[in-house]
DNA sequence: TCCTGGCACTCCGTGGTCTTAAGTGCTAAT
DNA sequence: ATTAGCACTTAAGACCACGGAGTGCCAGGA
């Protein structure tokens, strides 16, 4: 039903109309790609691919344009991912060398991928519940007042003020300091619960109310915070690419996090790239757009996830190829520090 | 020159084209406000005003619109800060109670001033050098590697790790740890060089390294995080205002923090407005704004600045009026907790 | 059976002309 | 100092004609 030839018309429409954005016509085709057969044969095989839905003309008598599957099926059997040449590879480096703490490296990344793909990127903090206890500290702030510091081994900083205490003794918090040190360091955060359980019920009277109040925002901070923080870039880019209609929409969907979240996807293998094109994704406003995804994380395990955002109308190989180079280069940053 | 009624036109100009967006004829203004006059009379007031470079028209047989000179008049002496509705004001209550920790304040804050304003809006984290320390925090991570906390009053954490360090010893850190709280605990931010300068030579030599290391993080960090991080928040809301060109520039612009750090202005008395308009304000892709800011801080203290930023042609008494009630009542939440 | 050249048809975009509506500036009268 | 009236300017919309790009289809050729 697709021969090879049909799928190189696909193929060649897919790559035109990115480049030029411009509905692509036989002649045009048969011109700037050496296919080997005249206008007329290709008009033959584009009403093919049309019946089969991979292309569409806006009207009659205007050149075709891919659909959301005219895109897939270029994604999945027609392209190679594009490796960055040379110059990119130098810029990934240059760009993340240097970059002091894990902050630094988010806001570097998103940046980096922004002007690498030109188009808008997103890069999620390494994922609390993937990641283990390295510390926990506590910080008298005042007579009433604690403060707990949860600090993870990918070097993620959780902090939370314990207020309307009643007489805060140095000693008992140290003494919880140690013991709740003991019971967690090196736990996944996911054990942290099991792990806390009966501390509260173990710990000596006097320190009975301190503990049980540290314990309870300390769960509570492993839950919560499992909405995750996901740090965005690159939205001047979205002027450019002819977004004027629906852009309203694109820049409303973008500013919720847990759209971003989840138009993410699911974790899958480190620098696995997961591409959602179109009407693929579930959100109305991103209708136009496609989604290019990569993990990244410490060695083969996937902490978070980042990608870009564009229009259905990009250049796939280009932006995978990107986005993959990066989520590896940041993976070897984490395992490496 | 400018009597009374020339102002009084003025004034209807500017509100009329905010409100439909296209110029104000004699005779639109001369039905929709009660000014006593005919068309013609206005008319002469207009040539008037356009003399003076308050108004202008966008081609011949155009209705004017105020220049950015205009606005600025009517700013400063024709209109006056709009208070909120009970129903916004309870809306700010709402929508800022039971923030925990400062992140979440300043993160609901940007919402809420975009949502109230239904412009792009800007708040600052208090700023470091204006707070003082209220505890050092030192967490050894490994064999030579260190985690710095620095924490303010203000609730604000900075953390650095500390790598390459050799044979880092329990006790040392501890020791290092009392020394820095005693020398720099309720120190303001800009006189902590000065109180640790000579720890590093006092400290015993096998703590030198160790001390030397940190001290030279914790210098660091006081310093660098000067450029000071900056929370966006509505960009959504540029499509809404009839923003189609030079969307590009504004969102470029948007996009560095160092270009909103310093649209925000310098700081004055704590909600103080300061409103910038077209031109005034020094970057190019932002000709078109208009930035509304306000100071924040604890009592008479400013640490921050927020603000919004909308095309020229906007509500300035509406938006003042927001930007001041968030302003007062962020700062009344920091005062208090 | 598959490819190709030719041809009639469709539709969009462009540019021209015309008309209308809104607004101005000027002048003369109040 | 204000107003009414009038001639003038301009942008925006409607309409039309036309050229170009592209298509679908058919008949002839490898």
């Amino acid at each position: 039903m697709l021969d090879d030839r049909k799928l190189a018309v696909l193929r060649a429409i897919v790559e035109d109309y990115v480049s030029t954005n411009e509905p692509v016509g036989s002649k045009a085709l048969a011109e700037r790609h050496s296919l080997g057969v005249s206008p007329a044969t290709i008009r033959n095989d584009m009403v093919a691919l049309e019946e089969d839905g991979y292309i569409a003309q806006p009207h009659t008598s205007a050149g075709r344009i891919p659909t959301d599957k005219g895109y897939r099926l270029f994604v999945d059997r027609l392209s190679t991912v594009k490796p960055l040449s040379g110059a990119e590879r130098r810029a990934i480096e240059t760009f993340l060398s240097g970059a002091v703490d894990l902050d630094e490296i988010v806001a570097r990344t998103v940046r980096l991928l922004a002007q690498l793909t030109r188009q808008v990127a997103i890069v999620q903090y390494p994922s609390l519940t993937r990641s283990y206890v390295q510390h926990v500290e506590l910080v008298p702030l005042g007579p009433n007042r604690v403060m707990m510091v949860l600090i993870t081994n990918t070097g993620r900083v959780e902090q939370r003020v314990i207020d309307h205490l009643e007489g805060v003794a140095e000693e008992g918090v140290d003494r919880l300091r140690q013991v709740l040190n003991q019971a967690t360091a090196g736990q996944w955060l996911n054990d942290v619960p099991a792990a806390v359980a009966d501390l509260a019920a173990q710990a000596p009277p006097e320190d009975r109310q301190l503990t049980a109040s540290v314990l309870s925002v300390l769960l509570e901070s492993l839950v919560e915070r499992h909405e995750e923080k996901v740090v965005l870039g690159g939205t001047a880019n979205l002027a450019r690419m002819g977004f004027t209609a629906g852009l309203r929409d694109v820049l409303e969907a973008l500013e919720e996090n847990v759209v971003l979240i989840r138009l993410l996807g699911e974790a899958g293998d480190p620098s696995m790239l997961t591409v959602s094109i179109g009407a693929e994704n579930p959100y109305e406003g991103l209708r136009g757009t496609s989604i290019v995804s990569a993990g990244y994380g410490m060695g083969d395990q996937t902490l978070a996830k980042l990608g870009v955002v564009g229009p259905t109308r990009m250049d796939y190989p280009g932006t995978m190829g990107a986005v993959r180079a990066v989520a590896r280069y940041i993976s070897s940053i984490l395992a490496g520090q």
